[in-house]
DNA sequence: CTTCCCCGGTAAATCGGTTTCGCGCCTCGC
DNA sequence: GCGAGGCGCGAAACCGATTTACCGGGGAAG
């Protein structure tokens, strides 16, 4: 028989009011709330009063309370250089599909590129505990933490880090065959910028496709996405906002006019490049074609529609936070080193034949 | 005298390890690192052994613990639509600024417009013990949560909630001005989502200045985003995708050419608005001016570039983090219902002279 | 002469769960 | 008849911090 003791469920229930009140102990009702393997033997009569009572009265266990016990937090950090929407939007959409599902929840940290955030946000989310980390798009070289990592579009060779990579070879092929196949022999390129870790290895694809097809590239036709110093401290100017390729595109024409193809690090990159392209009298595709990179949302509503590789950035937030999970779930199995996904090509408006 | 017991730092240092390595109490240790108040009394030379020892061994309060004992966990929820460009960056750009400066973190929880997340995650949230909610562009009327509550660009009534909106009066003047000089009188309106609050009052601050103006609307030529049922489920279909606003523009067509401007509830609608102009034969401006709203980052960049209103939606953010933090630490005092904030508006090349 | 506070700290309670250990009773197998 | 083991549950340890209550002597205030 049930023994009540505290009839009123006043202010908020702790598992000790809920306990009285149902005329058991902490021990038990804890055991059935989490259906724990220790407490099989308890029947199922008592399971439901503890049930019925737990919901009835609401009651909810306090989150720091069961962290402190079991230490875990259920909650990742997810490390990015900003929140653009070209890349971060889509990761994270695949990342939240993944985390929901296993009632996690993250901290966002951004870095903007500035290296003592780079190095104190780590910290600090180790602080508050969060039982892993989601790299996006950012240097990872000398994280150390004591919990998963999984490094989404970083080629870390550190231990215990798993990447997820883009096909960049793949990326570069279909879009140089592409422009190639148009006619166009003098192609420019805007590299991405140094911090991304996804610059250089697209950059050595680029030159390891162009050998491939006999492709020269013309270094005067070369330009590098860099805020000063690649490292911006600048305050409210977006690192990635379309002026800077607008701006850069002006310096290369400033330079020379002698191409017609303009391959961009990212879409964002793209949009300011046709800016300055047609400023200069240079309109897009008809004098110059223009290849950009992720497909953000607007890629295709642009004037021109753009020419772009597509990431799978939502799969690879998917699979990056799938990975994270199992790794925080079993944390002494082997998990790969590197998990390569491959990117499309969609073919739009901006990108036409070689002007004659 | 020191009378170090452990002489071994082994492992993790707790703050037990801590106070028997220096053969003090934890009391001591605690009331040291904290600087608090109950401890004043500690000598100079105390002091400084414990801050060296701490600092030696690495100490790191243990975050949960901390937080059962004072019940707060230093972050707050912020409840959001999702990650778009266009708001969500802008807005969070400026909370991020306040959070980081008084060391809090934040949970990001978008529901997408789908009402079971918009009751689940609050109490989600609650029971990781946020100590405060943003709301971002949120319809917030039925939130009940135990912790202060600031909504940004919400209209909510609801007691102890904190409105940081938009002088939309002040915004559609300056746009329906704009666009009266320049001699439109045939004006279509694209009308934002019933979902999102602010649509309503930006609709309501349109016929009020329409009719200050002289202004007549044409119920024909006022069009609404609102993906079928207002509350979008389509898993895949981003919410402000640009292909809405062409897909409206297009049935907006299909009704009326009988237009010379377009003011358009956001950029990203414009963008997909302004495609569907050109593609109908109607070039902008020349034919049809189009007004956008936000002006997101690439608005400056697009062709044409978009006239458009901007919010300012960093320093809504900012204001927002700054009163819920200190609700947060004053959760006794009075703190205003409303903050209203005045935007620009910025002409660029959608918009000129009404076609003859 | 009393009362109060200050010194430099400590012991112990507290926050609210989870988990180990083990109790008494009953049944089953041998 | 007796040990093994299952049943149903509770006492208590534990996670790691913060915080209250208090120590006994001495000096200042009233």
């Amino acid at each position: 028989m049930a023994k009540a003791r505290s009839p009123e469920p006043t202010g908020h229930v702790n598992l000790r009011i809920l306990a009285d009140h149902l005329g058991l102990s902490q021990t038990t009702v804890s055991l059935v709330l989490n259906n724990s393997p220790s407490g099989k033997s308890i029947p199922q009569d008592t399971r439901n009063r503890v049930l019925e009572a737990a919901t009835r009265l609401n009651y909810r266990p306090n989150y720091f309370a069961r962290s402190l016990r079991q230490s875990r937090s259920m909650s990742v950090g997810v490390l990015a250089p900003d929140l653009s929407e070209g890349y971060f939007t889509r990761v994270m959409s695949g990342v939240v599909q993944e985390l929901t599902r296993a009632h996690y929840f993250y901290f966002t940290a951004c870095h903007d590129w500035n290296r003592e955030l780079l190095d104190q946000y780590p910290r600090m989310l180790v602080e508050r505990a969060v039982d892993g980390f989601l790299l996006l798009n950012s240097p990872s070289d000398h994280i150390a933490v004591p919990v998963p990592v999984v490094a989404i579009s970083a080629h870390c060779k550190v231990a215990g880090v798993t990447n997820i990579v883009l096909d960049h070879h793949s990326a570069v092929e279909q879009a140089l065959h592409h422009l190639h196949q148009l006619g166009h022999r003098r192609i420019a390129f805007k590299r991405g910028p140094r911090a991304i870790p996804d610059s250089v290895f697209r950059w050595q694809s680029i030159l390891q496709v162009a050998r491939e097809i006999g492709l020269r590239i013309d270094p005067n036709l070369v330009i590098r996405i860099d805020n000063t110093s690649g490292w911006s401290s600048k305050t409210g100017s977006h690192p990635m906002a379309p002026e800077i390729g607008y701006e850069l595109t002006q310096s290369l024409l400033a330079k020379s006019r002698d191409f017609t193809a303009l391959f961009c690090f990212n879409d964002i990159a793209a949009i300011g490049a046709i800016r300055a392209l047609r400023e200069a009298g240079l309109s897009v595709p008809q004098k110059v074609s223009v290849v950009g990179f992720d497909d953000v949302l607007s890629a295709a509503y642009f004037s021109p529609s753009l020419t772009t590789v597509r990431q799978p950035l939502t799969e690879m937030g998917q699979r990056g936070a799938q990975i994270l999970l199992e790794r925080i779930a079993n944390r002494d199995k082997q998990f790969p080193t590197e998990i390569v996904v491959k990117p499309d090509f969609v073919v739009r408006e901006s990108s036409g034949p070689a002007a004659g």
